[in-house]
DNA sequence: CCAATAGTGTCTTTCAGACAGTATCAC
DNA sequence: GTGATACTGTCTGAAAGACACTATTGG
């Protein structure tokens, strides 16, 4: 025997300061609404993120410190949330990155001490080289860090540690069934090239025929000429037939129930 | 050769309001912050979603219009985005679900006619049977819909009907490869019943024995008596070891890759 | 006995994992 | 030829799918 309050409690509270379309001056506190962008790369043979150091002066929260490229909503300018992350990944990398997926969103009371916030948080995956020059063209407050030492120790500004954690995990967990990796390649790749990126983002080998098969199963590959090889049998260059979507495999690479 | 802003863009012209720690009086207008919860049942053999009828007086948007439960973000009562999807749900069911996962967000300028607004979507799954009672003894502006129904033709009030549809898809996604179903049904139950609610979601039959085998071998069931049958062979009953987290199977049910 | 549902055993097919083998380049 | 890397073939073992079989209740 529960009790069911019959309005949206908050929606009543709400609309009972009687103002609909005035979006300012009303009595309600609002949150800050936020995005912000994990973007992933492989340099090095390292999985690495693109992260931005907040400035030392003034009167903004966590000076100094690194965090992940993102800002307020621009309600003028931002006709929605991803196009919002979009802009965002533009403005750092100069990028235009077909492939960006929503991660989740944080919000809270406490992470951010100017007041309640929420950030909706995107995450894409990127050519490092492509990447590389612009980073060389300027100063030192956009850098690509790797992921490994940036989780510990912890140290970005706002609750981005958790947010990069997350960002990792899911990262990790889907390339273990999907097509994800081949977004940090410039196209044309080969096949050895996108198994390598296997790799490095799992961190573990993959078996080469096993690999092959599978990525040739999945159709969203097509042969474009050859690699101009160093000195040793060239391999087939390859470019996605559709660099929007995710190929999703039906088994995982390595099932992991074993116990 | 792209060229690089340096500081948050967003953020630069926020500041230059030169207020931090003041959360009303501003220049930059903020987007309104939601959270709504799509809320899964199965009641009749069939997957249902709890709806709630929108006032039809008052100067609201969608007036008598079903939509999901959910609401304004209060920043003096919620702590965090969690806190606040875990109370609506509470207040519309009177069910304190332990298990409660984030589908994403929807933001844009043209979602809710009052302005640019962003909502929090997170999703859950119920026993029916729990609920039932409350509905009774209720009015008629919370019920229970059959998922189908609701979404051809569509109707919702808001973007609901993508949000619905969304949620539909992961559930019916994560079904094939976790043990989300047992959520649905109340403890203790037994393997047929659980079998059942795979069924249900899925929309096609399993096969029983390996069925069985998957569950079993996924620990996360533990027996608890028998089930008092009604004119045969009793089944044991169970209960989930943690009803708080999902178990991942190896592989999904029956690998679509079929092509 | 029968009906009905719970639960198990067994065969087959599929496919990932492992690894050995072959192909094609530079020198 | 050698060395190096690209690519393919083959065997094997584990597990899912299909389905027949046994078990336990009430009447």
């Amino acid at each position: 025997m529960r009790n069911v309050k019959i309005y949206w409690s908050s929606m009543t509270t709400r609309s009972a300061s009687s103002n609909r379309n005035a979006s300012r001056s009303r009595k309600l506190a609002l949150p800050y609404t936020t995005v912000d962008v994990v973007i992933f790369t492989v340099l090095d043979d390292a999985l690495q993120v693109l992260l931005v150091q907040r400035r030392g002066d003034g009167d903004e929260p966590f000076p100094g410190r690194w965090a992940l490229p993102g800002g307020f909503v621009d309600v003028e300018a931002d006709s929605s949330l991803e196009d919002c992350a979009r802009r965002k990944l533009e403005d750092k990398t100069g990028v235009a990155s077909p492939y960006l997926e929503q991660l989740g969103s944080w919000g809270s009371s406490t992470r951010d001490p100017r007041g309640w916030s929420a950030t909706h948080v995107y995450f894409t995956l990127i050519p490092g080289q492509d990447v590389s020059l612009v980073k060389g063209a300027n100063a030192a407050d956009v850098a690509w860090f790797k992921v490994d030492e940036v989780l510990h120790p912890r140290g970005l500004a706002f609750d981005h540690d958790d947010i990069l954690q997350s960002a990792v995990e899911r990262l990790r967990g889907k390339v273990e069934y999907t097509s994800l990796p081949a977004f940090l390649l410039p196209e044309p790749f080969t096949l050895p090239q996108l198994q390598r990126m296997y790799e490095v983002v799992l961190g573990r080998p993959v078996d080469k025929s096993g690999f092959r098969t599978r990525m040739l199963a999945g159709r969203f590959l097509e042969e474009v000429g050859y690699a101009d090889g160093e000195s040793n049998r060239p391999a087939k260059g390859y470019r996605l037939i559709d660099r929007l979507s995710l190929v999703v495999f039906p088994r995982t690479f390595s099932p992991r129930g074993a116990d």
